[in-house]
DNA sequence: CCCAGCGCTTAACCTATGTTAATTTCCCGA
DNA sequence: TCGGGAAATTAACATAGGTTAAGCGCTGGG
């Protein structure tokens, strides 16, 4: 019974069963944390990288003004932070939106991960397909409108967590209008007129905490998305690279 | 006498002789390319990795609307394209501003330069600053007004100008108001009414291609700017790492 | 030296989105 | 089952920023 985090670097790189056995054998003492809570705090320096393995958390900052942006979904299967193995301090914050259950690992264990050539460039990969979502928030944020900016973000996460196995033609999404919000960048009022428009349309549903794409064609096309940044399918990269 | 390379990534560690030697090396054959030319396109997979010296590059997208959204200004001492020694092909594209003198360095070289234990975390100090350079430009994207961004984007730069010795009160900017604009996701006109105002109230002045900031202190303010995240003077990073 | 073209500037007008605030719905605990 | 608080919804109004378009001023080529 393989966890996400092997699901998940499984698309990266062909890991045998002995990288298998390490990862599995990271995921030991899962903590629960409650939602809402943070997990590192910018100006910190944390002595565990996390790994989330249930729930929604985010990586946020507040402006002078305290305005919040969120700047990372943090699914199943997603390292929160592994650059605090190389970095003096945090230079944003790391929340949980929903009850998470995560794992701290020590920045040993880390490195003892990294000496293994499969799993270093699975992580490596995982960590520039990071950078390469970021990217294409910023393109998001700074040349769509609010429609567009939402329907990509539901397109967005659907794939991701499809990488998992937790989604199919929809998906457990427990996030606040408010949380949504601050990730796109508008006032919750709109992001709500938004949401309006994509429901009437019959684009999606989103009730209690599931949300359905009743025609993810339409909705990838109204919100300009390709998902070439998330270069899924590529297991393998360059492997003889590292 | 160093080149940019070699000054920037000295600030993220302490490189030995050999280190500089072997970084000096490396910038052998440089190119001149002139200004709007692509060093890499979306979609390709290059065979090498570009290094900037001079000049102005950036990296950037297109949406499917054809609307240009600049993702990072990449200055003398950049990397701009590290990953596709591991990924497959380009999710965005890079290309120059103004003209610039570039070394294309071959994917063995960059190994190479990754089996120096200093090299190695000062190079992975660099791509992790690029990232959280991105998360900046993402909060100021999503959370803050026009003239409030421009300010931004002008302190960021100036910092990072004079890690590289290209800065003091103000430096060469080659920019068009279009490509700022494109970067801080604005039209062109509402760019140029904002830059006016930054004007009016004496904070800079722009003329050919000479920045000059004249109260940075006041300019950082009014655009909420904390240089934290370029992680300016953390020499040595947790050098235990790697 | 003059013209063409591009980039900058300005103005007028329009729309997407923000703000405030009132109302409703939902969910959870007593 | 009821009551309270948080989240969602809606409306009315305000504004930052987009669009279009016209004019200006360099700058480089003929």
């Amino acid at each position: 019974m393989d966890n996400v985090l092997v699901k998940k670097l499984q698309g990266y790189a062909r890991l045998c069963e002995e990288d298998q056995r390490v990862l599995n054998a990271v995921v030991r003492d899962v903590r629960t944390v409650p939602a809402h809570t943070d997990l590192a705090r910018e100006g910190e320096k944390s002595a565990f990288v996390h790994l989330v393995l249930e729930g929604f958390a985010c990586r946020y900052k507040f402006t002078a003004e305290g305005n919040r942006q969120i700047m990372a979904f943090l699914v199943p299967g997603d390292f929160c932070d592994l650059h605090v193995v190389v970095l003096k301090q945090m230079d944003h914050s790391i929340g949980t939106i929903s009850p998470c259950k995560v794992v701290d690992i020590p920045h040993e264990q880390i490195l003892a991960l990294l000496q293994r050539p499969r799993l270093s460039l699975a992580m490596l990969c995982a960590a520039l397909v990071d950078s390469a979502v970021l990217r294409e928030w910023l393109v998001n944020v700074g040349q769509r409108g609010a429609r567009q900016r939402l329907g990509h973000v539901f397109c967005e996460l659907l794939l991701r967590l499809r990488i998992v196995g937790l989604a199919d033609n929809g998906y457990e999404l427990p996030l606040s209008q408010t949380d949504l919000a601050d990730t796109i960048g508008t006032s919750s009022v709109h992001l709500n007129r938004v949401l309006q428009e994509l429901r009437q349309e019959n684009l999606i549903s989103w009730k209690g905490e599931t949300l359905a794409i009743h025609d993810i064609d339409r909705l990838m096309k109204l919100s300009g998305f390709n998902s070439n940044y998330l270069h899924i399918g590529m297991q393998g990269a360059d492997e003889s690279a590292l």
